[in-house]
This record gives C-alpha cells, sequence and structure tokens, in this order.
RNA sequence: GGACCUUUAGCUCAGUUGGUUAGAGCGUUUCGUUGACAUCGAAAAGGUCACUGGUUCGAGUCCAGUAAGGUCCA
C-alpha cells in the first residue's frame, strides 16, 4: 500500500478517481427490484449557462443525497441534463448577431435557428463538464436537452392532449408584453421593482362647459391620446352630474370621450377620477369592456409611439414620449401639478426593460389537477423543507390564474397547430378555433401542408421543464418508458431547488405529474416527487445576491482550482442551513480545505503507527478489537462515534446537511484527533494496548470515511483504498454505510458512562494547561505537579498519568500535600500544585484564588437562592432537583478548597 | 395592503421537546515547529441573546406587541 503524503494534493487525486468512476459505470442507475430506488431529476440548468456558486450548493446537495443513498444500499439514478432557456438563449445568439449589426430578422427563421444549435453545441456542454469537476455523480448516459427529438414531442403531444380536454384557448387578451425581447410574458416573469418617477396632474376640458375641468393623475401622459374615458365612481358625490358629459382629450388627435361611472375607481387616489386607457392597463381594459369602448393602441411592439398617438409623439419612445407629453400639456396649459412619486413597475425579468400591458393574441392554459396539487402537499404526499413553503405554495394555488404559454420567439417548441392558408388570425372566432378545417391542432401536422401555415409562436420554456421528471424517463413512449425505467424510479424521491421557482417550476410539475403520469392510480403513484428541498440563496458579503452583472459571485473553478472539490463542497455545506440564505465567506471554503487535510493527516497518523492489518470487512476490524483492555478512553470514542452516526442519520432524514456537516467536523477534529490520537500516542508505546488502539482507529476511520463520503467523494475513495478498506476493482460505494445499532450488533458495547469521565479529564488537562500559561511555563514539558487528592481521584490519575503527563505536558505528577509556598488550583480531581523554581509571588497568587473564590461564591449564592426557593422546589422534576444540589454540593466543594489554599497561603 | 423570514461574541452562524456558568468556525492577543497535520497545537480576551410586556419554580427557547433589515404575493 502506497504511503501516505505530508499533505493532501486534490487535483491529481479528483482527476484520478472521477474518471475511474466514470470508466466503471458507478453512476448508472440500474433497475433492481432487489433494491429500493432514489431518483433525484436535477434543475437542468440553462444550456448555456456557466456554473454559479447556487449551482455549486444545489447540486452538492444532490450529489450528497445520491451518494449516501447508494451507501444504504439504495438503487440511485441521478438524472442530468440542460434546459433550452428560450429567451436567454434567444437573447445570447441575437446579442451576437447585433454586434454584427443584425437582427435575427436579417437571418430568417430557419437559419437563425441552425445558428442557435451551433451555439449550442458548442457551449452546450460547458456546465455539465464544471459539475463534473465538482463530482456530480450523475448517470452521463442519460443526460437529457428540453429540445431534443424525444423529449419535444413529449411537449408537443401534452399540448394536443390538453387541448383536446379543453385546458387550451387562444385569446386576444392583456398580456405583459416585454418590448425588449418582443415577446409576451407570464405572470411569473414579472418582476416588480419601485421606480421614482413624475407623477401628473392631468385636466381635461368638458366640452359642454367650457372653463370647467376634470382633474386626472397619471405616471404616463403619454399615453392620453389612448384614452377612451375619463372614469369615476358612481357613489363619488362631486361627480355625479358629470356622468354622462364629455371632455376633450388635451393631447393626441382631437376627440371627444366620455365621463362614465365604475366600481373599479378609487375614490381616495387623487381628484377620484381616472383615465381610462384600455391598450395600456391591465384594469383599464377591463373598464373598457365592461362599457364596450374600443381600445386605441397608440404603441408600436417595440414601445415607440404610434400615429394613433398624433404627429407629435409618432415614433418617439414611450420614455422621450412622455417628457414630450408632458411638455405639450405644459404649454397648453392642462398640466396642472407634477409631484414626485414612486410607484411599482413590472419588470421583463430577462430583458430588464420595464414591460407592456398589451392586448394579443396568445394561448392560454388553465391548469389541471390545482385541487388535487392542493391536497398532495396539504396532505404530505409531498413533503416541503422547510415546511413553511408550503403556505406560499398553497397561497399561489388559491390565486391561480391561466397561464400564458406562448411566446414570439423563435428558439422553443413550436406550437403544433397550423391555419388554413389565406386565413385571417387576428379575427379568428372560437368557432373558428374549433373548426378543424379552419385550425389544425396535432402532433403529426396536417396530411396536406402545402395548405397549411404553422402558428408562428414557441411554448414558454416552462412549458417544456414542467414535465421533466417524467419526460426524461421516455415517457410517453412505451419503448423508452421500460428502457428508461420509468415504472421503478418514478415518482423521483427528492427535488432540490431554490424557492424563487416555487410557481415557474415546482407548482407546474406536480400539477403535470398528476394529470400525465399513472393515469387512475393513486396520487402518491402520480407525483412527480415525494419531498423537496428548498435551498437557501448565496449572497455576498453585503447581503446582495450573487449574479453576473455584480460581478459578486466567485467563478467556482477557481474555488476547486484553489481548495479543492471537497474542500468547496465541504465548506458550503457547512454553512447552508436549512431555509436560510447564505452569506458566502471564501474562509469557510478554507476551513473545508483544512478538514480535508486534517482528515488526510489523521489516516497518515496511522499509517505511520503500526502495519495495516486485514480492514476489508468490519467483521475483521472487530476481530482485532479488545473490548477487555478498554480504557475510559476507548469506551468514550467508540461511544462518540455511535452518537455521531445516530445524530447524521438523523439529520439526514431532516435534511440538515449543514448540521451533518458540522457534527462531523467536531467528532472528528476535536474528539478523534486532539483526544483520541493524542491519547493514542501513549497506548501505541505499550505492546499490550497497541494493537487493540489501532483497530479502534480503524473502525473509526472506516465509519468517518462512510459517513463523509456523500460529502466529500474524493478524499474519501482515496483513502479508503489507502487504508486498504476496500478491494482493488470496488469502490466506496460498494460498501453499505452500518448505522449505529448495526455497529452495536456486531460486538461493541461501548460504556457510555465512561464519555463522562474523560470529559472530566479532559477538563483537568485543560485546567493544568491554563495553569501553566499562566505562570510562564505553557511551552514546558517537564512541570513538576504535586496533587493532594482522595484515594477514589488518585486512583483514576494514576491509571491515565502516561497520557495526562503527555497531554499537559508534565514531567512528574507525585501524589502529596499541598505545599502553601507554591501556586495551586482546584480541579475535579483534587488540588495541583505547580512546582517550579519558586519565585512564586504570594501576593499575585493571592489576588489569583480570591477572584476564583469571588466567581465561585457569585455560583454558590446563585444556586443556593435557587434551591431555597420553595416552588422550585416543589414544582421541578426530581432529576433537575438533583442536579441542582449535587452542582451546589460541587460548587461548595471547591469554594471550601480555594479558601483552604488561599488561608495557607496567608 | 397581505404573508413569511431574520435580529445571539468584531464577522458568519449553531443553540433539537423551556432546566448547570449560552456554543462553533473565522478574526484578535499570547505562547509553541523534537515524527500525523503550522492547511497545526495550547491558552486568553470577547455576549444587556433587538426592545417591551406576559406565561412559568425557571425563558435565548413559549405567547403578545414594538423596532430594524430582508423576501414573496397584491
Amino acid at each position: 500500500m502506497a504511503a501516505i503524503t505530508k499533505s493532501y494534493e486534490p487535483h491529481d487525486v479528483e482527476k484520478k478517481w472521477y474518471a475511474a468512476w466514470l470508466a466503471a459505470g458507478a453512476f448508472a442507475g440500474k433497475v433492481n427490484p432487489a433494491k429500493s430506488p432514489y431518483t433525484i431529476m436535477i434543475p437542468p440548468p440553462n444550456v448555456t449557462g456557466v456554473l454559479t456558486m447556487g449551482h455549486v450548493l444545489n447540486n452538492t446537495l444532490q450529489d450528497i443525497l445520491i451518494r449516501r443513498a447508494r451507501l444504504e444500499g439504495r438503487e440511485a439514478l441521478w438524472l442530468p441534463g440542460t434546459d433550452h432557456a428560450g429567451i436567454a438563449t434567444q437573447s445570447v445568439v441575437e446579442r451576437e448577431l447585433r454586434k454584427e449589426k443584425k437582427t435575427r430578422h436579417h437571418l430568417g427563421r430557419e437559419k437563425f435557428l441552425e445558428k442557435v444549435w451551433s451555439w449550442r453545441e458548442e457551449k452546450g456542454g460547458i456546465i455539465l463538464k464544471q459539475l463534473q469537476a465538482l463530482g456530480a455523480s450523475a448517470d452521463w448516459d442519460r443526460t437529457q436537452f428540453t429540445m431534443d427529438p424525444a423529449y419535444s414531442s413529449a411537449v408537443l403531444k401534452v399540448f394536443v392532449d390538453l387541448y383536446g380536454k379543453g385546458h387550451i384557448y387562444r385569446g386576444k387578451r392583456m398580456v405583459n408584453w416585454c418590448p425588449g425581447s418582443l415577446t409576451a410574458l407570464s405572470d411569473e416573469e414579472v418582476i416588480m421593482k419601485p421606480v421614482k418617477g413624475t407623477i401628473y396632474s392631468v385636466r381635461y376640458e368638458r366640452t359642454d362647459a367650457p372653463g370647467q375641468f376634470i382633474e386626472v393623475k397619471t405616471t404616463r401622459p403619454e399615453t392620453i391620446p389612448g384614452d377612451v374615458a375619463i372614469a369615476v365612481h358612481p357613489a363619488d358625490p362631486r361627480y355625479t352630474s358629470w356622468i354622462g358629459k364629455k371632455v376633450r382629450r388635451p393631447i393626441g388627435p382631437a376627440a371627444e370621450i366620455p365621463i362614465i361611472a365604475d366600481e373599479a375607481v378609487d375614490k381616495e387616489f387623487g381628484s377620484g377620477a381616472l383615465k381610462i386607457t384600455p391598450a395600456h392597463d391591465k384594469v383599464d381594459f377591463e373598464v373598457g369592456q365592461r362599457h364596450q369602448l374600443a381600445p386605441i393602441d397608440v404603441l408600436t411592439p417595440d414601445a415607440k409611439l404610434n400615429e394613433l398617438a398624433g404627429p407629435e409623439l409618432a415614433g418617439l419612445d414611450r420614455f422621450a414620449g412622455r417628457k414630450k407629453a408632458a411638455e405639450m400639456l405644459k404649454e397648453s396649459g392642462n398640466l396642472v401639478k407634477e409631484e414626485l412619486y414612486e410607484n411599482n413597475v413590472g419588470y421583463s425579468e430577462r430583458a430588464d426593460v420595464p414591460i407592456e400591458p398589451r392586448l394579443t393574441w396568445q394561448w392560454w392554459l388553465k391548469y389541471p389537477r390545482i385541487e388535487e396539487a392542493k391536497t398532495a402537499v396539504r396532505d404530505g404526499h409531498i413533503k416541503f423543507y422547510p415546511e413553511r413553503w408550503s403556505k406560499v405554495y398553497l397561497h399561489w394555488l388559491e390565486n391561480i390564474q391561466d397561464w400564458c404559454i406562448s411566446r414570439q420567439l423563435w428558439w422553443g417548441h413550436r406550437i403544433p397547430v397550423w391555419y388554413a392558408k389565406g386565413l385571417d388570425k387576428e379575427t379568428l372566432t372560437e368557432a373558428d378555433i374549433a373548426n378543424p378545417k379552419k385550425v389544425h391542432v396535432s402532433l403529426a401536422g396536417p396530411a396536406d401542408p402545402q395548405n397549411w401555415v404553422q402558428e408562428d409562436d414557441v411554448l414558454d420554456t416552462w412549458a417544456s421543464s414542467w414535465l421533466w421528471p417524467f419526460a426524461t424517463l421516455g415517457w410517453p413512449d412505451k419503448d423508452a418508458m421500460a428502457k428508461a425505467g420509468y415504472d421503478y424510479f418514478y415518482p423521483t424521491t427528492t427535488l432540490v431547488t431554490g424557492p424563487d421557482i416555487i410557481f415557474f417550476w415546482v407548482a407546474r410539475m406536480i400539477m403535470a405529474g398528476l394529470e400525465f403520469t399513472h393515469p387512475g392510480q393513486p396520487l402518491e403513484k402520480r407525483i412527480p416527487f415525494k419531498n423537496v428541498y428548498f435551498t437557501g440563496i448565496i449572497r455576498d458579503q453585503q447581503g446582495r445576491k450573487m449574479s453576473k452583472s455584480l460581478g459578486n459571485s466567485p467563478d467556482p473553478l477557481d474555488l476547486i482550482a484553489k481548495y479543492g472539490a471537497d474542500g468547496l463542497r465541504f465548506g458550503i455545506v457547512s454553512i447552508a442551513p436549512q431555509g436560510q440564505d447564505i452569506r458566502f465567506q471564501e474562509d469557510r471554503i478554507e476551513g473545508g480545505k483544512n478538514f480535508c487535510n486534517k482528515l488526510w493527516n489523521a489516516c497518515r497518523f496511522r499509517q505511520m503507527n503500526g502495519e495495516m492489518a486485514d480492514n476489508s470487512s468490519v467483521g475483521a476490524i472487530m476481530a482485532r478489537i479488545e473490548p477487555a483492555k478498554f480504557d475510559a478512553d476507548d469506551h468514550a470514542i467508540l461511544d462518540r462515534l455511535l452518537s455521531t452516526t445516530r445524530e447524521v442519520d438523523r439529520y439526514f432524514t431532516e435534511f440538515e446537511f449543514s448540521a451533518a456537516v458540522q457534527t462531523l467536523y467536531g467528532f472528528f477534529w476535536n474528539d478523534f484527533c486532539d483526544w483520541y490520537v493524542e491519547v493514542s500516542k501513549s497506548k501505541l508505546q505499550d505492546p499490550a494496548t497497541k494493537a487493540s488502539c489501532l483497530a479502534i482507529q480503524d473502525l473509526v476511520l472506516r465509519q468517518t470515511l462512510l459517513l463523509l463520503h456523500p460529502v466529500t467523494p474524493f478524499i474519501t475513495e482515496e483513502l479508503w483504498h489507502l487504508l486498504g478498506y476496500g478491494a482493488e476493482g470496488t469502490f466506496i460505494e460498494d460498501a453499505r454505510l452500518n448505522n449505529a445499532s448495526q455497529i452495536a450488533g456486531q460486538g461493541l458495547q461501548p460504556d457510555s458512562a465512561a464519555a463522562a469521565q474523560v470529559a472530566q479529564l479532559k477538563a483537568v488537562v485543560s485546567q493544568v494547561r491554563a495553569f501553566k500559561a499562566e505562570h510562564g511555563e505553557a511551552a514546558s514539558k517537564t512541570s513538576e505537579f504535586v496533587v493532594e487528592a482522595t484515594d477514589t481521584h488518585w486512583a483514576l490519575l494514576d491509571a491515565n498519568l502516561a497520557k495526562l503527563k503527555r497531554m499537559m505536558g508534565a514531567g512528574a505528577v507525585a501524589r502529596g500535600a499541598m505545599s502553601p509556598n507554591a501556586p495551586a488550583i482546584v480541579t475535579a480531581f483534587g488540588s495541583w500544585n505547580l512546582i517550579k523554581q519558586i519565585k512564586g509571588d504570594p501576593a499575585e497568587e493571592k489576588t489569583r484564588l480570591k477572584k476564583e473564590i469571588e466567581a465561585i461564591t457569585k455560583h454558590v449564592a446563585g444556586t443556593q437562592a435557587r434551591l431555597a426557593n420553595e416552588a422550585f422546589v416543589s414544582k421541578a422534576p426530581p432529576a433537575v432537583l438533583e442536579g441542582a444540589r449535587k452542582q451546589l454540593a460541587d460548587q461548595q466543594a471547591k469554594q471550601a478548597e480555594l479558601e483552604r489554599l488561599l488561608a495557607a497561603l496567608n
């Protein structure tokens, strides 16, 4: 077996093992009825994306779950893939075209799509390669892309199916229009932002009574040419006599518009009158509908004013038009007031420009299975971690609106609808759409394509990714499903994602799963996943979201180069508590790297201290352990090993990953390295205890590697082999992780009381070290002590003396009476004198003792007061009461001893 | 306007069903490299647990309210 080097060098180890895993097909998920499946579908990253810290966290957690599942003997499938990301990808390619002063229209649909595909060929694999560098153990042979032929046909089949069921309709409605990307957006793609601007008070003059004006407030004077009415509340006494009269539009082509009454008007806002511009506001549109007022659209698709706005405004973009309109109002004296104003403006999530409410023809989806989707989460068939997100989910479902699924893009799944040639799409009625002679909807397309024109629009990206959990398993093709193991791996086990896409994706996947999988079977067979773990958002030191535009996100690949993939994984998980946003700290990643080095060196210590014996199975190691020779330290470390195993188990079932990692950190660093390895140094000198002590180390290291492997796969694989736990050609994942009772069942019954005794010994060591430091002897390894202790205490000390001397840096520890001239401390195991070349200053000693007495006296008083409280004595549980009494006794004993020492000094 | 989250050491955070003197990592100070690890070890300093009130023998923990910061929905 190779010798372990002085420090852990991740780079080569990572490369070596990743290649070996791939070569052996170690990540393949295969149908195996003897095992229970554990399935995770990756949230598909954008095909042209690069790895961010968010991906690192999210995918590390998925890998942890998958690798842990393998160690627990489950058949794990982690299915990877990418998303075509309609707007995002199209925008990137269009940006490239713009550099050549071209738009997609210069190329035409076909050529443009060729360009996007070649862009994908070039950039599409990057993020998956990066995930491999992180150690992701996904089944790469199953990699899926939402635009793959099979996946696409699933998407289109779903459209046709839902159309047939009456869930999909075409309608001219107000949509969120993105003037940047020239497409409709769903409500979920609109971000509300507070924007500081101006609100204008504008007056409209009555036609029948010149000189009389009605005033309205608006932030958008450029849309005045699109006004079709002024609305007031029917119960507003100020305007009762105005209703039915007409006013003149103050700008734009001359027109008289009516004053109407509508309940939607807020009497409290402004003057209580509202301009109605149905083409440019959702509420106004509804008011217009109620009063049969035809909208006037004064904007072009890219949000410039058109000729309907009048010659002065036509051609200006909306912001320039706003200024111009305000000037025109000022000139005509119709601008009453300008005030600074902050309101919420909807922005396009992708293009980051204000959206325009716009009346267009779009395809809409009435969601299926809304009620079942609520039940699934409310009744716990699907569990959310943290649970509180289920409220957000349910609230959204309660208020669900139809989904605008068409996009005026080219990159995406083109809607499988054909219109008969020569048909005017703008004037289609519902009856026309239902008429197969005019509108054809199918997967295959019409038999006589020359007579038809296909719909230009593509589907919203989320209308493909909502099928991810089952379309990736071959659905709806029976053969593909059998090959992929659909019946075995679906429903998937856990989804790991961010709460920001709870509506976009999580809710929609649930509805899709319920609608399309396992028809007729109970809900728990149709849900797409059983657990949803929501990660936090990674923020920078100032608490800002990490983003490309801010440039505040470190490149994960740099971090891997600097700290190793395992260090990065360990670090990121340790700072990511369930449900909380994460403030990124690079020093925690460094901590991850340091931990790996510690693990490495503890194994190195083991290797250097004795021949490696048979480590090939737990049984073989157990056979070398001699419980009859156990001392308290042996009992204690094994007891901690079992309790750590139990705790990590529990944290995994509760999805508390950072707690699991921190538990492992504390156990390994503090209990094992800082204490057990140190006390081993004495045991290893003694031939009577050496073999058993090494076997205990072998057992602890083996279990530790298994517990850590999901988090730090590379280093644990390497050490697994270096210490001989696994045969050549096998991997650590082929081993099974034993739980605490399984280990105990193999003949290991550590005495948990020993742990308490070791804790006391630790405290004594710590106390003596501090004592030495205080007297300038911190570095000395030959300090001499006299201990005045009871027989029991001395017996305990004596039994552990070699270890204790090494740990506290003592040359000699002898039993004897306290010398009044030497510095002294009181420990749980007797009083200790530090014997040194006594130039000890008695005055200093007195001060120190007095200070200690003062402190202990306070505690004694506190405990006494508690015990003197009759309510406490009569109501507190016996265990607490007894604890308090014992505490008081200990405190008083220490107090008395300190006072005795002080008196002796005098 | 509605819902949710956060507030504990200089920084980032733990603190499970209420129960000794509230913990960790980093940072700071002091000391230490003779064989696991300086990517390390030892010790120390550092906290009115945001505030107010309540429940309780006992509150960082439970309840109510207030304040500040944040997120989502409208």
